[in-house]
DNA sequence: TGTGAAACCTCAGGAAT
DNA sequence: ATTCCTGAGGTTTCACA
């Protein structure tokens, strides 16, 4: 890590290890990037600090844990001022089952992705949470078919 | 974990504390869940197996690693056999700018989530990759102006 | 680089189902 | 009978100076 604050090349290396398994120790990242044990914690200390880190997670099966059923949700409001805006994600963002909540430019305002048990669960979630708030004009409700890709890694520039 | 291979409150509350620090060990879930640290490694080592956790993943900042511009994009085909689909989505994942790709019910037929350095750079990704394309009929575009929620972890039934 | 403090792994015994 | 937990041991690994 150089003193602006920029990646040098083994801090990619490392974030890119952290990536694909973030339970790997210092030690063996050393053993792969070539550094001292030491210096990988040091490394790994300010990443952290720094936020390039936000966390570590542990990626479940959805289908294991009881949620096989994936919606992508768009979103259509009838106005908006950023009051507006901030109140939708404020009421839906809270609901577990919404993993992500993106405001968008374009025709609809708002993607979300919710997971859930089966259909009957998304019909609830329509009707208790999403349709009953005032902002919403329109939703567009898609049935995730197959899943080629879902990845929260990023490629590093090198 | 119960011999059926479904979860027990035990194996829950360890998923919930990895999903939100996958680096914590197996001490210190002992310690939350009051079991021995011996009978933790035992259920992680079944969890890894069976599958219910794919992977422990670092969680990056997309802006500080360089990737600030996230686009959504819909993409409808101009066909829907099962080798179009798979074709179109084997051609689209390999690229490391696209961290997933969803084949969709509906009128457009794929989502994906791409991140990016600038606009520059998603133009080139449209020109380049995506729309010389055989099968690609439509194609439209969303910036993500802001992202209120983008969450890996499920919330787990009790 | 070294040193004390952890985390890890295995196994034998016991409790609960 | 089976499954699961515990606790102790010996070893490896970690963290900090």
């Amino acid at each position: 890590m150089t003193q602006n604050g920029q990646l040098d090349p083994t801090d990619i290396r490392i974030l890119e290890i952290l990536q694909q398994d973030a339970r790997m120790d210092a030690t063996h990242i050393g053993l792969a990037v070539h550094k001292s044990e030491a210096a990988i914690r040091k490394r790994l200390a300010k990443l952290r600090e720094q936020g390039y880190i936000r966390r570590f997670a542990a990626l479940l099966d959805r289908r294991l844990v009881g949620r096989p059923t994936l919606m992508i949700t768009l979103v259509k409001l009838n106005g908006h001022a950023s009051a507006v805006l901030q109140a939708f994600a404020a009421a839906i963002q809270v609901h577990p089952e919404v993993q992500v909540c993106l405001h968008l430019s374009g025709e609809y305002d708002f993607i979300l992705q919710i997971t859930l048990r089966d259909a009957a669960e998304y019909e609830d979630f329509l009707e208790q949470k999403l349709c009953c708030l005032p902002m919403v004009d329109k939703v567009h409700s898609s049935l995730v078919l197959k899943e080629y890709k879902m990845e929260p890694a990023f490629p590093l520039e090198k």
